[in-house]
DNA sequence: GAGTGGTCTAGACCACGAA
DNA sequence: TCGTGGTCTAGACCACTCG
């Protein structure tokens, strides 16, 4: 066994598919937190660290005095849970994502996009339109803002590329965190041409600022989506949690 | 000092208002570990649990071997990561919250229902349609779904009570828990009517199954949102161990 | 009152990043 | 190399839930 996992990852894994399996179903009372670890041989701590990764997905309550209960799960489409491309949530969902690049521009950057991406204003960047699809049909169109530095890269690779974000990888460069706003917008006359439909239909907007793990800012990106390909999953709870709102101003 | 609040919390507090006073710009490095451990004279442990919120927040960056860096991203002090009722979310903007109810009535439940209230089908739940009002414009439609006897404490309340969440709290039913899903729908003639919009009209539909501490659900609701009214806000991570140590909640 | 999770301590060793 | 955060242990006490 050269499991290099840490032991609480193990042992959430095995809790994940436990009540995935059905072993413990939905409203079912987990093991208390003593048992689990004298029967995984590992501290409470540990096991402690393992619940509260299952508690932040909102897979199981957690309350003092009482023993932690399985939440009725509910069929995900994105969730937030975790960081995904749209390629890796595409293939995890048995979908072929495809991706097709229209235009890779350098540009002196916007106030805007400077403010998200950390840059003065006016500093170089590179804008990227690209038509993403499922099986073939196209569902978003993808608008990002990268720093000279990796829009260079992006700008190198093929048109049909099907993932950058898993390229950029390969050359070190690393989404860690993002931020995501999510509204309702009506197609222009370029997202109509691009998604086959006709301007002024509704679309799912998607706008998120991707940063590295020092916290840099490596990607400022609009999406737009047809309305009915894909919807937007998040968990929260009263103690925290992973979804606000906002007014919707600019 | 009454000081009823866990240490940890007193940390983190303490911390997001030093970064939110710029204490710590964009960019900046925390103190170590062993450092706020110091300061505050608490153990390392307790410093962690603190700035693990921080991090859930998306506050921080947290990477082995270097120091935290302050993610940039705006004056963002109000935290809009916690599960917030409408009424709640609208005062914390400043703006009035409304709510008119403008039908109550039992019904059979649906599969859909009865699937996401975990009752069995055809059980009997009231069915709540309101319009929510910011400062007196209609902004919103709700359709919730409730078990019997939550229903019932709905139904006995003022078609003009703001928040029916608070009141359901006073009554002893909390919601510490929900799933969101997050899409676009076209507004029919009923949702038309009641926000004063035309049918057809792109809407920002949230859809939402609530439960109490213990687990169980207790709402099943629809909100359609005129658009360019609300945004919605997430924030995710993709670093391994990102989120957890020993907490148990946060 | 017994069981359970929430908080906290004081250590230890390791893996990684940066100088 | 050295500082830092990630993982883990073995206790302790408290606050809460539940029968």
């Amino acid at each position: 066994m050269s499991s290099k996992s840490p032991l609480y990852r193990v042992v959430a894994g095995d809790l994940r598919t436990a009540i995935a399996a059905g072993e413990y179903g939905s409203g079912a009372r987990l093991p208390a937190e003593d048992e689990l670890a004298r029967r995984y041989g590992v501290s409470r701590g540990t096991v402690r660290q393992a619940l509260a990764s299952l508690r932040a997905d909102g897979l199981v309550t957690s309350r003092r005095g009482a023993r932690r209960v399985v939440l009725g799960g509910a069929a995900r489409l994105q969730s937030f849970a975790e960081l995904r491309s749209f390629a890796r949530w595409a293939r995890s969902l048995g979908e072929e994502p495809g991706g097709r690049t229209v235009a890779v521009e350098p540009a002196a950057a916007t106030d805007e996009e400077a403010l998200h991406l950390q840059l003065p204003a006016g500093a170089r960047v590179f804008r990227v339109r690209r038509v993403r699809t499922l099986s073939g049909a196209p569902v978003m169109v993808e608008r990002s803002t990268y720093p000279e530095r990796i829009g260079e890269l992006v700008a190198a690779m093929e048109v049909d590329e099907v993932s950058h974000s898993h390229q950029l990888e390969l050359h070190g460069v690393l989404f860690t965190d993002a931020q995501h706003t999510i509204d309702v917008v009506l197609a222009d006359a370029d997202d109509a041409e691009l998604l086959g439909c006709r301007a002024g239909h509704a679309l799912l907007r998607e706008r998120r600022r991707s940063t590295d793990p020092a916290g840099s800012p490596v990607e400022w990106s609009e999406d737009r989506y047809l309305p009915g390909t894909v919807a937007f999953t998040v968990h929260n709870s009263a103690a925290a949690g992973a979804l606000g709102r906002q007014l919707g101003e600019e």
